[in-house]
RNA sequence: GGCCCCGUCGUCUAGCGGUCUAGGACACCGGCCUUUCACGCCGGCGACACGGGUUCGAUUCCCGUCGGGGUCACCA
């Protein structure tokens, strides 16, 4: 059996949402499964709507999920003369005529159709009509109205359309420009694509595509139709890649997500991603679409962030630090260890910035959250913290067992526990009720750190 | 409206005629662990849309109803 060759083909009109990243993942796994390539189509031929910008953002986009592809991508709107030259050949085959309908004339044909509880299929009436110098026409292609249309589906299974339900559809436009039903078939074949891997929302074109491929003598591919993703609000389903990005999502996380919506294996809920491409199958792909549901990404996230090392971590997290107000060097060594601390308590690299953020601010910016202030902040336990700066000032070495040891002698010593004086000294130095562990939190920062913000809280500010 | 697809806990899903008093995950509610918050562990709540068939036996097969989605362009 030949390589296996799919594509995704976006049209470079927006962002790349979730539904596209989804179509395209499939692809890129499909691809990786199976050992074949995965390329790039810009369906750019509606100049109107069709931006550079877009295009680079959904290329930024895949390029960040890090779906790589095989060949350099293809632009419709280089392809002009290909689509021409087919073209001609339909008219030279005889299988394409011209149709002179008005817009309005077919609208009453839709109208009269629909009034009649019928589906509106064109009926072919300029067919075989003498030519009509003088006014305007598009090209029909001819499709027979015998027999029926099988596609057989890798993920809807065998769908049959009779011939009767598909219209001579429109190829080219009045001023000669090709239409999308046409491309699409020309340049499936012309990039050698084995398998067409898209969204439900074409399933409907696939019998109008297979006349056009017979027509023009091409080989006809597989099809699989992927079911769309229901956003639970339309604010979910049309937020851009990026945004998931800058909401703090790692790109594994996101993968993992999207491909489990209609697609499983087994109980297996976590999957890197050569884990994906090792067990995709379009097989396991599901007909029924699913919804978006944030609290289970944020899981998913957070199940790829506790999975990631320290120093990767670091890396990803600096960028969220200077959008939170600090700037961190990239090799500043506390960053790797800062991150540790808090890895279990992260659903996103917005909430682990947010939550190393204390280490790196100077001893005397600590804001004390008002309500941990007054909670843990008295004048008791301030005496306490006095005493346990002080037993942690000797020449112990600063790791967290001989700090633990050290806190813990001075808590028998003053013949109290260690929660009367643990969530004083985390209010003391991080400035909330909540955070990472007491002593491993203590070697992050530093000696020199500790004993000043401890002190600081003592005083009568 | 015509045509097409889909319908298991709130959500994502396992299930491919008997192993189902329907399994897992997120969320939620208890409990344990514990210096806080998390993590982890234990337990709970919670579904086969409905009605007919087929069958010794249906969540699984068929039909209908209802519900959801897609599509009906000189957009892609």
């Amino acid at each position: 059996m030949s390589e296996v060759r799919v594509r995704f083909a976006p049209s470079p009109t927006g962002v790349l949402h979730l539904g596209g990243a989804r179509t395209a993942l499939f692809n890129w796994l499909f691809a990786r499964h199976t050992g074949g390539k995965f390329l790039l189509r810009i369906e750019d031929t509606d100049q109107k709507r069709s931006t550079d910008e877009s295009t680079n953002a959904i290329l930024d986009a895949l390029q960040w999920l890090g779906m790589k592809w095989d060949e350099e991508p293809i632009y419709q709107s280089a392809r002009m003369e290909e689509y021409k030259a087919s073209l001609s050949r339909l008219i030279d085959e005889g299988k394409v005529y011209k149709c002179y309908c008005t817009p309005e004339e077919r609208q009453v044909m839709r109208d009269e159709a629909k009034s009649a509880g019928r589906t509106f299929i064109y009926d072919g009436r300029c067919d075989g009509k003498p030519d009509q110098p003088d006014k305007q026409f598009v090209w029909r292609f001819r499709i027979s109205k015998d027999g029926e249309t099988v596609v057989e589906d890798l993920v809807q299974g065998r769908v049959v359309t009779p011939n009767y339900e598909i219209e001579d559809l429109v190829i080219a436009r009045s001023d000669g420009t090709p239409l999308y039903n046409f491309v699409v078939v020309i340049d499936d074949a012309a990039m050698g694509i084995t398998h067409v891997v898209r969204g439900k929302d074409h399933l409907t074109n696939t019998p109008k595509q297979m006349a056009i491929y017979q027509g023009l003598g091409l080989p006809i591919p597989s099809f699989a139709h992927l079911p769309l993703i229901l956003g639970l609000s339309k604010r979910l389903r049309s937020a851009g890649v990026e945004s998931y990005r800058d909401q703090g999502y790692l790109p594994g996380a996101v993968n993992n997500y999207i491909a489990r919506l209609g697609w499983s294996h087994g109980d297996q809920e976590i999957f890197s991603d050569t884990e994906l491409a090792d067990k995709f199958d379009l097989a396991d792909v599901n007909r029924s679409e699913g919804a978006l549901n944030v609290e289970k990404m944020e899981w998913i996230n957070q199940q790829h962030i506790m999975a990631t090392g320290r120093e990767g971590l670091a890396a990803m997290v600096v960028p969220f630090l200077s959008t939170a107000g600090v700037e961190v060097a990239l090799d500043d060594p506390r960053l790797p260890p800062a991150c540790e601390t808090v890895q279990l308590r992260s659903k996103t690299l917005v909430e682990m910035a947010a939550k190393v953020k204390f280490y790196f601010l100077e001893d005397d910016a600590i804001v004390y959250d008002e309500k941990a202030a007054k909670k843990f902040l008295t004048q008791e336990s301030k005496v306490r913290i006095a005493g346990m700066a002080t037993a942690l000032e000797g020449s112990l070495d600063w790791t967290v067992q001989s700090i633990e040891d050290a806190v813990n002698g001075f808590c028998e010593s003053s013949d109290i526990k260690l929660k009367h004086v643990a969530q004083p000294s985390r209010v003391a130095l991080t400035g909330e009720a909540t955070g990472p562990g007491l002593f491993e939190m203590m070697v992050v920062l530093g000696r020199a750190s500790v004993l000043n913000r401890l002190r600081r809280a003592c005083g009568d500010e």
